[in-house]
DNA sequence: ATAAACATGTAACATGTTACATGATTAT
DNA sequence: ATAATCATGTAACATGTTACATGTTTAT
């Protein structure tokens, strides 16, 4: 009998993997490729969280690697396991819990009485931010096609931002013309 | 000639303390009281990252604390040096570049079709949390009677739960009634 | 009396980023 | 030829949370 981890603890990041392996068998760089295509708005992950990872996750017996070299190339294809899969829905069924916001825009903006006269710039570059990411996720909903919750997470991501640069420009015309809005 | 670190990188959680000594001197244990009170929302501090940052922040030339004992027990009140109002006011006039997100929900719901039947409590549990979040910081704005910028980032935050909250009623009524969303 | 709030700090742990190291294959 | 992409991994560092430890003062 081969003692398997079952009840280990794992990390909002394990789910990230489990659930794209959820969606076909991969390689640990195929994960990094599609993280950084999809999750990477709202759960981001590196080579330096994946790899280890999928070296626990693996050890937990929740998914399985197999041997796939392309000619000398060394390749590992991960697919989840029926208690990987179980552990997922498991962690699907549960209450989100995690929810985490650094942004160092709004920082500025909260102590600007400390300098007034940049308040309008960090605005600026706020909205700026916003709508290069806007950008990004509209190239992405182009030519990467997301479908379902993919794609409604996605609109999500698009909505959101378009709605923060616009608070940033309406947060600017208030500066310009003060105390008249309510 | 005492050698200050004045060239020290500071990490932006350095600048919520340098910020907030930029109102008034206060203790540590004020700092963190704020903390919990405003910027909690969008960028968290812990007693585990405050004492040590005054400490570095001190070390460093930037912050002056002075014992200010309250019978036995101690108390150290820091208020900024003139270098470290400079260090504040510099970061200010630097364009923000941290913005980082963590949304359990969101990444739940992205993988929601290993299990579509937890995708409407996803979103409930997703919105109940924005309206709680909600409630908190118009607490905060009753009692805190914030002014000036701190306003304008508290409205930023109520206004962008609302807007969360809101799409997650959207989301979950769109499931219910499916496709002729456009 | 005793609970809550004031006050400071550390140690262990968890999480996450960046740079580095190495090499193969494919497209230009 | 050579640059980009595929592919895997580690080590050093940075950041941050939680639990613990300690003691005082104020409010109930």
């Amino acid at each position: 009998m081969i003692y398997l981890a079952l009840d280990m603890d794992l990390a909002a990041t394990a789910y990230v993997i489990l659930g794209l392996l959820s969606w076909r068998p991969m390689s640990g760089y195929d994960v990094k490729g599609l993280v950084d295509q999809s999750t990477r708005f709202f759960w981001a992950a590196s080579y330096g969280q994946i790899y280890p990872e999928l070296r626990r996750l693996s050890d937990a017996g929740l998914i399985e690697g197999e041997e796939r070299p392309q000619g000398k190339r060394r390749r590992t294809v991960y697919s989840l396991t029926r208690e990987g899969r179980a552990r997922l829905r498991e962690w699907l069924d549960a209450e989100p819990e995690v929810y985490e916001l650094r942004d160092e825009g709004l920082l500025k903006l909260f102590f600007a009485s400390a300098s007034p006269a940049t308040a309008a710039s960090t605005l600026e570059a706020k909205r700026r931010a916003h709508e290069q990411t806007i950008e990004r996720l509209r190239e992405i909903e182009a030519t990467g096609k997301p479908e379902g919750f993919a794609l409604i997470v996605l609109r999500y991501g698009i909505e959101m931002n378009e709605w923060m640069a616009d608070w940033c420009a309406r947060a600017a015309a208030d500066l310009d013309a003060p105390e008249r809005a309510a």
